[in-house]
DNA sequence: GACACATTTTGACATTTGGTCAATAATTGA
DNA sequence: TCAATTATTGACCAAATGTCAAAATGTGTC
């Protein structure tokens, strides 16, 4: 839009180098490895100047988190693209998801971390605003498919629950899974060995419970999956299953 | 067992006291106002003294996640004490979930942080076993249930899917669903006002979708809830709904 | 090209905090 | 009573965040 001078763009570039630096740190080496002498360092450019970007560190975290969440969004809208029955398009947002919970596992790591309210609570409203909207959009995506079902009489409602509550349960699921599969280590000695393959047989029946139909047994949605991977998502998948 | 000298029980004294002092820092006031200064002072020892009950910061965090687990694993044993069918002790376990969180909604923000890989990196190996015991009796608890449904043919599980995995999905919906509720202030603008009853709604529709038997439509699990309610958390309920 | 003015960058500095450890105080037991 | 053991202390260090006056760089004008 904006015809941006050479001083912005170089601006904003920096501020991007800023992000690359800050990202394999915090994935690999953890919050407390993460500061800004360090990024000021591998910058090449003064603490100072590093201020002037980002205010404090925490507002480097929520960019971070940003950033991710822009990726799975643009990942969600794609899957939503996807032309069918309602179900079908909803299994097709679960290919996204997993994609991207496997593309990107420290994502739900640092979504953690931003969350801290101690770490929260340091940065500022617009890019809190930011994180919002982000997670708006995707909730909005996914409700929709659910409006479309029940416009379609694919399913119904229980009384008193909207589609943003259905959604939320969803959400709920995938984000508490991919969570503790990115940070609980103890989980397999719990006998929790493919955790994918649990969440993905979790949804489908909780999907099931609320009759939306064609229901799993109805359908061959592997099919839906196979599809959506690739038609949609084939570089995704590729990375992804390159190794398995 | 063993009886205690009196140094050894002002010794867990003041252990105990140091917690006390610590986790409504943390909650209230979060992460970064709880210091080793502030504490000292509060207890009145020297930061040396706090130093020899625990050898950083990161320990007394996961301390405090240890204690209100054991709170938890100890309303998940009473739980699963109620006499019935399968599903139905599934249920009562629900009650024993839901009370828990209500009563103790910061413990899902002190998880959080315990488990940032940077924070819990620094605790000891002690006390994470510690939090995994505990981590594992509680899913012990809930998969001996599902056992037991499967035993009595109240469901039977997808091919490949072991009683573990379901649980993880009945701990991921919650432990999702309770961190978010307790951190991302966003979710009433999203349209989602009541989780709890939410996660209720999906938790009997998921197990439904598993088919375990009875189904929510072939029995009154309100009745259920209200028994264990009364029988078993009486002192828990009124608390929590004294004022809903 | 010289100059004034605006903008950007710098890194020394103040401050806070986690963590250490030699010195000190208190307790114990013979 | 007194030596030996144990517990407590707080000065001290190191590391990190965040600030800001000064220096450097860039821009426009005559």
């Amino acid at each position: 839009m904006v015809n941006e001078t050479r001083k912005e763009r170089e601006y904003l570039y920096r501020e991007q180098r800023i992000l690359d630096i800050a990202r394999p740190v915090i994935v690999q080496e953890g919050y407390h490895a993460l500061n800004m002498n360090r990024i000021a360092e591998q910058l090449e450019y003064s603490k100072g100047t590093v201020y002037n970007h980002f205010p404090c560190k925490e507002e480097i975290i929520l960019a971070l988190a940003i950033q991710t969440l822009e990726q799975r969004t643009e990942m969600f809208q794609r899957a939503a693209r996807y032309v069918g029955r309602s179900r079908e398009r909803m299994q097709a947002i679960g290919v996204a998801c997993e994609l991207f919970a496997r593309m990107f596992p420290e994502h739900f790591v640092v979504e953690q971390l931003v969350r801290i309210p101690s770490i929260w609570d340091k940065t500022s409203a617009v890019r809190q605003q930011q994180l919002y909207r982000g997670e708006t959009c995707c909730l909005s995506l996914v409700s929709g498919i659910v409006h479309q079902a029940v416009g379609a009489k694919d399913m119904s409602l229980p009384p008193g629950m909207v589609p943003e509550e259905l959604v939320f349960g969803l959400w709920s699921m995938t984000f508490g899974a991919y969570s503790m599969l990115a940070t609980n280590s103890n989980l397999p000695a719990l006998g929790i060995v493919n955790g994918y393959e649990a969440v993905r047989s979790h949804l489908r029946h909780m999907l099931d419970g609320y009759g939306w139909r064609p229901l799993d047994s109805e359908h061959d949605y592997d099919e839906v999956v196979q599809q959506v991977m690739t038609q949609h998502f084939p570089i995704e998948a590729a990375q992804v299953f390159q190794n398995a």
